[in-house]
DNA sequence: GTCTATACATGGATAGAC
DNA sequence: GTCTATCCATGTATAGAC
């Protein structure tokens, strides 16, 4: 499968699913509207995906995880100190968010609350890139000299709040809550490394 | 309306609705669902609510924004601290969940991300209960004698971090988050008070 | 790999008797 | 206020030619 431009369609069909689930979830989310707005026929949908709506939702999530895992590794490389370097996880997304006047959100938190009792696949897929998203600010952390334990609730924390923060965001089409959600990060980690050396 | 025991079914199809969409989310839940697991058929749901699925969805939002309203307001008024009573609202919650092995989320989330896009009623629901919730932790946080900016931003902290953790909870099937989400309220607030004087 | 047409179930909503 | 039957659109998925 996909060697040359072969299976273009198949690039536009989860492009088009990352988008409109951003926008409107799972469920909310026809396969037929899926197919047109990546300009792909049916049957080209259930040749690429047999699994049908589930198997590219999946596929959907894991590409729009790995989008959003990029910006949280730019944001905890770029420069500053580490609390600034965390807040500006939230700044980011900020940013993100605001360029479609909040109308795409997170590609991963509408399936995973959706589909919490009715897929077991999406519930993993949900739940592996949130362990991710969250290893990668622990990571950062522990680098700080943050022991693991520690590391680990701290990006619990960071995630959770992000990701609640951008929900509030969204619903009151302000970037506000996330602004918020930065300066609380910044205070966090810099309780996290106060505790660090004693 | 509603003097008797008359439109007992109205308040079965409210309690019917508020569960469904707890567990599967607005655009998941069938509206043919909701009359049978409310035992009420659908002449009564369109007479009790002609609006059809969105005010009854909207009706139900408010009633489980109500419910988890006065559980913010038990744990601020509980015993100890304001840390201690602004954490005990997570672990209220995770308690909450865990009651249903996490089947059941918050009446508002899912439904707030799923219809930003596609209904101006259930997202202005959505932000009026937000905001109601904000409004409680900002109240007990200016008793506090935190400046109203500050006791807004903490409280919008508090509930985005709670929300974002519910989720991850929910994801995992385990209370984990809601508990870390717990320590991180507990600190912001020490943080917010320490500001307070000087 | 792609396309059209279509099967079949479910979705929301309504009619009209009671 | 309640009930059943039903309309029509949409939803997911498949068939079978190309």
């Amino acid at each position: 499968m996909a060697r040359g431009k072969e299976a273009a369609s198949r690039e536009r069909l989860i492009e088009s699913a990352v988008t409109l689930i951003r926008r409107q979830g799972y469920s909310g989310t026809g396969v037929n509207e899926i197919a047109r707005e990546g300009s792909a026929p049916m049957g080209s949908f259930y040749y690429h995906f047999p699994g049908g709506k589930e198997e590219l939702a999946a596929t959907a999530m894991g590409v729009g995880a790995q989008a959003y895992a990029r910006l949280i590794s730019r944001a905890l490389d770029s420069e500053g100190t580490f609390p600034s370097r965390a807040a500006e996880i939230a700044r980011a997304t900020a940013k993100l968010l605001a360029k479609d006047d909040f109308s795409l959100g997170c590609p991963v938190a509408t399936t995973a609350l959706e589909t919490v009792t009715s897929s077991e696949v999406l519930r993993g897929r949900s739940r592996q890139a949130f362990d991710e998203w969250i290893g990668l600010v622990a990571d950062a952390a522990r680098a700080e000299g943050i022991d693991a334990a520690a590391a680990h609730e701290l990006a619990v924390s960071v995630i959770s709040i992000i990701e609640g923060a951008e929900m509030l965001a969204r619903v009151r089409g302000s970037a506000e809550p996330l602004e918020v959600a930065a300066s609380a990060i910044a205070r966090l980690c810099v309780a996290a490394l106060g505790r660090r050396g004693g």
